[in-house]
DNA sequence: TCGTTCATTTCGAAG
DNA sequence: CTTCGAAGTGAACGA
């Protein structure tokens, strides 16, 4: 990895056009192709970057110019780094950063619900998880305690998208034997107030489920009145 | 901005929980309070990070832990960095940054689209832009030869949730005076294959327009046969 | 390659 | 403050 500070301007051109004046900012040059150009604020974000494959050409001994150029793209995209100081320039060594390892992203949410569906509000079964239609998989395929069926859409947080998405699916399901009268439920650590309108205005059910709650890790809140 | 390259491991506990193995890493803190932990492959996206506000706790001289903590949230949001070895650790007065200047996002595209809106192809009349329903504003409220209304949705890249936009968008225009045969375009740099098949099932017209184009900064692809 | 979905999405604007 | 939609979204995964 190469970090270049130094002050700069940078211009992009491909999905957009942008122009960055003159500033000190942080370039770096990762080993996988990566370019990235960091300001001292504005966060997470780069300002400007390349994500790979990348072509990078160097001008100029001390460096005067760097340009990043998309490889195997139809239209090109390229970062042009006009350089004017140079205030540090090192690389280093860094060797192979090990996987990170994540818990409790939607997956996991689903992997909870499909052991303890009751967390679902009701009395369900698992039949299915991932139910595949010709549109996509359906998250959890369940079954009521009269059997009827119970199609569940999981998300971290659902949005009105999460509500389409459901319908869609319910779309395809009901045309099939025995399917006419599928449910649809929306469960999520949170359903935003569109989805919840639009949900409820289709007939579907939406409930907020806490994966700390689900695994036993928080109680749930429950309010006692004792005595 | 402080920039540490050292062997360490990350925790993030928080929305989720994530574990980085030990490994050299760079840590960049950044004067808004912004930290991020870069690999050397990876691309664009840090390995961890957290975004303003935060509080830094520095631990150890040497440095051996950096714990950054969320500011003025209710659920805790903590980084907490063990390093083992510090391979360079360097600070840079970088002063302001000037703004970046974008151009070719999607408001660049609705405001040519309304000045020229024959290159939404068919001759049209512009009534309002963000034409204001109780579910959101529409791009284009047009009125064509005929005084029909016409509503335009406007993407960079137009996929099935732009024609669910748009559907949702006419199903709520549909009620009101006079509006009942509104029709409904979509307008995009690109318009993807089952966006097309959708639109088209719904009745739905859509047109790909070219921002160089409508700028006349390139001309049309012209197939001219002379003589 | 294209298309879909998820993300600790982040970011910005508007109510 | 929340809410909502765009993003050069990026990145993973499947057809």
């Amino acid at each position: 990895m190469r970090l270049i500070v130094a002050r700069c301007e940078v211009t992009y051109s491909g999905r957009l056009n942008a122009v960055l004046p003159e500033a000190v900012r942080l370039l770096i040059l990762k080993s996988d192709g990566s370019f990235l150009v960091h300001a001292d604020t504005g966060g997470f974000k780069p300002q400007n970057w390349m994500t790979p494959p990348t072509v990078v050409e160097h001008e100029g001994e001390p460096l005067e110019r760097l340009v990043v150029r998309k490889r195997g793209r139809k239209t090109e995209d390229r970062l042009d780094v006009r350089i004017v100081e140079i205030l540090s320039d090192v690389a280093h060594d860094m060797g192979e950063a090990g996987a990170i390892a994540k818990d409790g992203v939607e997956r996991d949410l689903q992997e909870e619900l499909a052991t303890r569906p009751a967390a679902l509000g009701e009395e369900l079964r698992v039949v299915r998880r991932e139910w595949q239609t010709d549109i996509g998989p359906v998250d959890l395929m369940c079954r009521d305690t009269e059997d009827g069926w119970v199609a569940v859409e999981i998300k971290r947080v659902a949005t009105i998208e999460a509500v389409e998405q459901l319908t869609r699916y319910l779309e395809r399901i009901r045309p099939e034997p025995g399917m006419a009268r599928v449910r649809g439920v929306l469960a999520a650590q949170k359903v935003v107030r569109q989805a919840r309108t639009l949900a409820e205005a289709r007939g579907l059910r939406w409930i907020e489920v806490d994966l700390g709650v689900l695994r036993g890790e928080r109680e749930p809140e429950l309010t006692l009145f004792p005595g």
